[in-house]
RNA sequence: CGGGGCGUAGCGCAGUCCGGUAGCGCACACGGUUCGGGACCGUGGGGUCGAAGGUUCAAAUCCUUUCGCCCCGACCA
């Protein structure tokens, strides 16, 4: 392409409403532009960018036997009413009616419309496996549209849905897809960790997640250097850093209006850690006390695993249902309750509040003094041991690109898509569904690749392979040499921008670095008066100076073709 | 949905407190000089000051309502 030709309006300054480094520089490069929240568009250097990453997932989907079709973003109500999602979906889900006043919904993702064609269409165990994907459009009316296009209300996903006669099968096409996500990532030039996640309301009982390790991502993730255990925090388990059993005797201690933990840590001259923490929460089934250590905190995912869905209560709540004020409420001595303590807490003597208006108690031993049951209840931070092998656990913030569920038969038993298996019993097909957003890839990618001057893009998915700069336009011999260069480039199919405006030369290098095409050749009028022509590395800034003739096997062995 | 911030030319901003002819830089157009890291000089075009209502002789500025966008949190199938 002719640059002067090609539609990239670039910024010197980015919108003082952009924040993240992707977003920042994919609108300063001239790669998207903003719509309304959450809606963006593609410019031509974005949409080459998406279309060499949906390229690369296709060659792979295809690898593992995945079968390309397409649906329909538009959906009727009725399919999503018989899994129950219409209900249990609220205001993420884009609604409207057609002009029968019929209801239907933008797809927000295809596990309903994928089942529905499989319980048409598969009749026996001889129709299955089947993987199909797509590379489609959701939409979903997102509470908070963010940081550019790492999370919109309109996205691409390529969604892939696996349909088997067992477990086993389920297994091969999960193991099948992890290790393809693991080419895609590779070849996309990201570095990224795959982790254990929740599967949240999608059902079925296992899930994994893909993440890009940035500043710019919103959820964090636990991961041990030793053994490899990696976790969503959402779910991580850990054991955090033990402390030296003091070993006091039990005794009432005088608190006075020490009511939080730091007060009463403060007034008697103990860390937080030799405190316990004492919450308590209001289930479906009725109260329940939650005890974590006094430096951690209460996980409410993790506890509602175990209790159900919950509020903590309130101030009044607490005087009524344990007879003293908030403050002082401890672990002893509660008969009518349930109470869920952190696994952390057995071992140790403590301090805690004494059900007694101003006094705490110091000196209290699990399963001496108080019982409960025991689970992992606190949220997994940075620096507590690794409950697998016992190393120190890191905590990063990471941009989740990817994610593979294990759906098993929810979505099949809804909608009825069943087949007969070899002994004629009619049984629901296992089934598996997989997510990427090349979207996000790209803004991952940027978000790890990138310096003061702009993008740094890995080859593989950059907008072009080289960027070709002829500085001077007024120089007959340099116009000539860039012409003729740009034409051998392409007979090679290398993807080739040339920057032909009638620019300065600065402005053609500030505007190259920004853009982030891997490789610059450029052409100077001096260099070529002795035949020579640079090759400039976007990342290491490297310049070689190459004969003419040695150019197109210099680029072709950079790009690999 | 809760908390905070911001809407003035394509972009970045000043002006708003204290009402009185709407400004600056970049970008854009034209002319000239320049030409290897976002040039310089000159000339010029472009804004219902997010919208509606109100107060006032007079509103970007004060009051009310409303819409939009961003950030933090909740949510995230």
């Amino acid at each position: 392409m002719r640059f002067s030709r090609m539609f990239i309006p670039t910024l010197r300054a980015a919108p003082s409403d952009a924040e993240a480094v992707s977003h920042i520089l994919m609108l300063r490069a001239g790669y998207i532009r903003q719509l309304a929240a959450g809606l963006y568009i593609f410019l031509p250097l974005g949409w080459r960018v998406l279309g060499k990453i949906n390229a690369i997932l296709k060659e792979e989907m295809d690898a593992i036997g995945a079968q390309e079709i397409s649906m329909p973003i538009l959906h009727p109500a009725e399919v999503w009413q018989q899994t129950g999602r219409w209900d249990a979906i609220g205001g993420e889900m884009f609604r409207l009616k057609d002009r029968n006043d019929r209801d239907f919904c933008l797809g927000m993702t295809h596990e309903e419309i994928m089942t529905w064609l499989a319980s048409r269409e598969i009749r026996s165990y001889r129709d299955l496996p089947q993987t199909w994907y797509q590379i489609q459009t959701k939409l979903r009316d997102e509470a908070r549209p963010k940081s550019g296009v790492l999370r919109t209300r309109e996205f691409i996903m390529k969604d892939s849905y696996s349909f088997d006669v067992d477990e086993q099968g389920l297994d091969n096409n999960y193991r099948l897809h992890a290790e393809a996500y693991h080419r895609i990532y590779n070849r996309c030039g990201l570095r990224f960790i795959q982790v254990e996640s929740d599967p949240g309301m999608m059902g079925g009982g296992y899930s994994h997640e893909f993440m890009a390790p940035s500043p710019a991502g919103e959820d964090q993730v636990a991961l041990c250097p030793k053994c490899g255990y990696a976790a969503n925090v959402e779910l991580a388990c850990s054991a955090p850093v033990g402390i030296a059993d003091k070993a006091w005797q039990p005794e009432e201690v005088h608190t006075p209006e020490k009511r939080t933990l730091q007060e009463v840590s403060r007034f008697l001259k103990f860390t937080p850690e030799y405190f316990i923490k004492s919450v308590l929460m209001i289930s479906e089934k009725g109260p329940v006390l939650a005890l974590v250590r006094g430096d951690q905190e209460v996980h409410e995912k993790k506890l509602a695993r175990v209790i159900g869905g919950h509020r903590p209560a309130q101030k009044s709540e607490v005087k009524d249902i344990l007879g003293v004020e908030a403050g002082f409420i401890g672990p002893m001595g509660h008969e009518n309750i349930r109470v869920i303590a952190d696994t952390c807490l057995k071992e140790g003597t403590y301090i805690a509040g004494a059900n007694r208006q101003h006094y705490h108690v110091k000196g209290i031993k699990a399963d001496r003094d108080f019982f409960a049951e025991w689970h992992d209840i606190h949220i997994a931070r940075q620096g507590d041991s690794c409950t697998a092998c016992g190393a120190e656990l890191t905590v990063e913030r990471v941009i989740e690109i990817g994610n593979i569920f294990k759906l098993g038969t929810k979505y099949s038993s809804a909608l009825r898509a069943v087949f007969l298996d070899e002994s004629g019993n009619e049984k629901p097909i296992v089934m598996g569904s997989y997510g990427i957003g090349p979207a996000r890839i790209a803004a991952a990618a940027i978000e790890q690749n990138n310096d003061k001057d702009g993008i740094i893009w890995p080859r593989s998915i950059a907008p072009f392979d080289v960027e070709l700069i002829p500085l001077n336009m007024n120089d007959t011999m340099t116009v000539e040499t860039a012409d003729r260069l740009y034409q051998e480039l392409m007979n090679d199919r290398i993807d080739v921008l040339m920057d032909d405006r009638q620019e300065r030369a600065g402005v053609k290098f500030k505007d190259a670095d920004l853009i982030g095409i891997p490789t610059q050749i450029i052409l100077g009028e001096k260099n070529l008066r002795e035949g020579l022509i640079e090759i400039k590395d976007r990342k290491t800034r490297e310049t070689a100076k190459v004969g003419m003739e040695k150019v197109l096997a210099t680029v072709r062995a950079l790009t690999g073709k």
